[in-house]
DNA sequence: CTGAAAGCGCTAACAA
DNA sequence: TTGTTAGCGCTTTCAG
């Protein structure tokens, strides 16, 4: 059959001779609840079979004003990472009867703000926004919890919005700890966007450890602005070159530790003979590189999970509550990019 | 302002003591045509302005018969080549002033069907799918043209309908050869899933390239059932205690490759140096890996930016022609994962 | 230049 | 047990 010659209610009534709204109760199992003869709505069900009949979503969300549909706005989805989140989002929400509408935003907050408006239009019922996370204005109007939103990796301390993110302070602690115990106190630090609280918190991890260890920081020797490769390509190249007793680097993504590799595997330096490595994002390949990295683990799945959980329990619920802000812990997973300054 | 407390043309025509139908032309940018007052005009934009309009799109979807929308149905958007993919996808739609229902079938045929159906409900106006790729039944309503469809990276030869994919046969007889012009003459092929064009083309490629160099195909030598890790984890476990005599491996996708690398490593074999091996889908950490890998590339960025632009040259035009089927030639990264053994 | 009315496909009072 | 009616928000004849 052709699959633009839908049939629609009225199609069927016309055929069976009866009424719209007859066919919309047994079709959508109320025939009990009206009563309805068992014969009309055993013919009903077998008209609709028979032209394969499957309702039009849209006029079914325009009147019941609820469209089955949540969105999700991920700042790069080639990004392994967020891919990671995506197929958990998609998974759940397929799981609950939901249809997912897509926005990448290209970490874009201009982009961002033009998505969500968008995705209102379409009358979703639910938001999954994982934001570029600079600039949190437009998000206010989402604190009155009129449309439930859950902020996932990146979030807003001054907003009052349901959140799910990994621990960077403490996954950046674990970083430079790790390598400042194996004798390292020259540690860059190469950052992803700054002003979002994934950077920002990270930062702060790392600033602390030294500190903590009593190890001045070194302001020159944390620098970056983006979470893509080029930022760990560029950054390296600088840096090598000018701080020769740079002994080890922290990049702030696994876009970066690309970058990073890029750039120090030209400049012929080994990991971690001379220069020691951990990145956060542990990826399935993190194990089978030249040098297997040691990684910070963010636990993505069950972020996406969370995630998911959180929205459709305010979309369930008309009394939403006070907003939980979730933090999963970071994990740090030793492998061989670290090189133990204080053996010989 | 509250997000939920969405304006309609019915509050602007109230306010401004209007009909709806004029704010509608209005706001159409049809004043002109209609030859509205400017007075008018400007007081209706100046009232959508202030109350923050934006129109519903389930409505004008369902009046106009276009919802601005469209599907892609995805394998699974954590394989890193169809995350690429993805990307592309949706920010060509946006472009386009198009927005994406994602639909993740998780490499499951009674999901994929699943999915095209919910789509269809929500009236999108192009669909475009990566199909699991057993079973084309479910095209066959699409070759009326009726809802433009797109078929990318898998396809059906007895379905008259567009498509996009890479020459797999290529692929895998430049990897195959390659292998063989080292000296390999047991190479081992761990197969995703068979019934797919992306994956017997890639089996018909291995064959005729040992047989066009005389050797003799060892069915033993070909298994595996599915593009996933697991399949090149046990296959390899597999091949390798069976054939000792086994000196190469073509992986038919990077997630299998995965599988055989682990696999590997845990039995001590080195790479390139005991066993070879060629994985398809060049990645971005393909060069980084302990050994760096031997791969081909297939161009996914090419892939998916003419899957959208054959899908909306089908959307604009009502005369859509002769469907296209496009294939992408395939390219041989030759790294060091190959040894070759002519040498000593 | 503008408004009234119909209708996209569906559901839900309200009647009968 | 079923039908009639109204209306979700929008566009588009058709009439002024």
């Amino acid at each position: 059959m052709d699959p633009a010659a839908t049939a629609t209610l009225k199609t069927i009534a016309g055929r069976i001779g009866t009424s719209v709204s007859t066919v919309s109760r047994v079709l959508n199992g109320r025939a009990r609840t009206y009563r309805i003869s068992s014969e009309t709505a055993e013919r009903i069900l077998a008209m609709a079979k028979e032209l394969n009949f499957s309702p039009n979503m849209l006029a079914k969300g325009l009147r019941l004003r609820r469209s089955n549909t949540i969105g999700l706005v991920i700042p790069d989805i080639s990004n392994p990472f967020f891919a990671a989140m995506t197929h958990t989002v998609t998974v759940e929400a397929r799981n609950r009867g939901y249809s997912l509408l897509l926005c990448d935003t290209q970490e874009d907050t201009l982009r961002e703000v033009e998505a969500i408006g968008l995705l209102q239009n379409r009358m979703i019922e639910g938001l999954i926004v994982l934001p570029v996370g600079q600039d949190g204005r437009h998000f206010e109007a989402f604190t009155s919890g009129s449309l439930p939103l859950v902020l996932v990796d990146r979030y807003f301390p001054y907003l009052r919005l349901p959140y799910v993110a990994a621990d960077n302070v403490l996954g950046a602690l674990q970083a430079t700890r790790h390598m400042i115990e194996r004798g390292h106190r020259r540690i860059a630090c190469i950052c992803g966007l700054p002003g979002s609280t994934a950077n920002d918190d990270r930062v702060r991890g790392y600033r602390q450890a030294l500190t903590e260890a009593g190890i001045a920081v070194d302001e020159r020797l944390i620098a970056g602005q983006s979470f893509g490769s080029q930022t760990g390509y560029i950054e390296t190249k600088l840096m090598v070159s000018r701080f020769k007793d740079l002994t080890a680097i922290l990049a702030l993504s696994n876009l970066i530790g690309f970058g990073v590799l890029q750039a120090l595997s030209e400049e012929g330096i080994s990991i971690p003979e001379r220069i020691s490595l951990v990145c956060f994002d542990d990826q399935p390949y993190s194990a089978f590189l030249a040098t297997p990295m040691t990684t910070i683990r963010q636990r993505h799945a069950e972020m996406g999970q969370l995630a998911v959980k959180l929205l459709f329990d305010r979309i369930a619920s008309s009394t939403p509550g006070e907003p939980e802000g979730i933090i999963l812990p970071t994990e740090l997973i030793e492998r061989r990019s670290v090189r133990d300054l204080r053996i010989h």
